[in-house]
DNA sequence: ATGACGGATCTAATCCGA
């Protein structure tokens, strides 16, 4: 089973991007963030027609919303109003497999603003209490098989930035954001299934910033997005892949879709 | 920090991203 996440940075302006996307990596389950999508306005015939049956959405207008595409048929929907700021950051469902029932949680970790001080900046307060809040959730849900996808909006490891001495003070890989996220961790065991491959000496991005000229050619990366699996599914992970060049095509997202594949059979 | 952009919206200036 193929597992995309993207944070697509507007599903509607970028349809033809994910219809390349797709017609290239012909994934089973995607999932998206930032699709920036009221779910009145969703284009469900548009996402039908790229071969996906089972679509779950949970948009609002302007900002944040996430999705699950998927190719199996995708039960106990549920969206979560994570610590009630009415944002839509959280979406799951259960998928079954030959090896059991296999819980996907798709989030988008708010940004956190600017500066990285919970006194100055309310969302630096409310991304720490976020990451909280997620390890709480997970931490009693032993023994499920469940996967984490999204842009949680931090790079934890120092070859996961491009330079982890001059970005300790950059919202997105300050310590104790790192260390709230190495909880969350903790929680169920999460494997990081993309560091499972990639030694921690080697960079691994899936974020350039838009401000950059040449964002590749510089490649001051971060590493943002995530898939998780918790340790009773270390025998079905397969392979990933960071879909590098997506940041170099027409109108890209700032982050690039990376993918875990998972041995079900 | 690279901060020189990009997306959505009450189409023009503002909010937001990281």
């Amino acid at each position: 089973m193929k597992i995309i996440s993207w944070n697509i940075n507007s599903l509607r302006l970028r349809l033809p991007l994910l219809k390349k996307f797709i017609a290239l990596t012909n994934p089973d389950v995607i999932c998206l963030q930032e699709i920036k999508v009221s779910d009145p306005e969703f284009p469900l015939l548009e996402v039908r027609a790229l071969g996906f049956d089972h679509i779950e959405f949970s948009g609002e207008k302007s900002y944040n919303g996430v999705a699950i595409f998927s190719k199996f048929p995708l039960t106990k929907i549920e969206k979560i109003d994570v610590l009630n700021y009415g944002h839509k950051r959280h979406i799951s469902a259960t998928i079954k497999t030959k090896v059991g029932e296999v819980e996907l949680h798709n989030f988008y970790v708010p940004a956190g603003g600017d500066i990285p001080d919970v006194a100055l900046n309310d969302k630096f307060d409310h991304k720490l209490k976020f990451v909280d809040w997620m390890g709480e959730f997970f931490a009693p849900q032993k023994s499920k098989k469940i996967v984490v996808v999204g842009d949680m909006n931090i790079a934890p490891l120092e070859q996961d930035v491009w330079s982890h001495k001059q970005l300790l003070k950059i919202v997105s890989h300050t310590p104790i954001e790192v260390e709230k996220m190495n909880a969350l961790q903790r929680s169920l065991n999460f494997i990081d299934t993309h560091r499972f491959f990639t030694p921690e000496n080697e960079k691994l991005y899936s974020w350039w910033s838009y401000r950059a000229a040449d964002p590749l050619g510089a490649n001051k990366g971060r590493r943002l997005d995530h898939i998780w699996a918790t340790p009773n599914l270390k025998a079905h992970i397969k392979s990933m892949k960071i879909y590098r060049d997506f940041r170099a095509e027409i109108q890209p997202s700032d982050h690039v879709p990376i993918e875990t594949i998972f041995d079900f059979s």
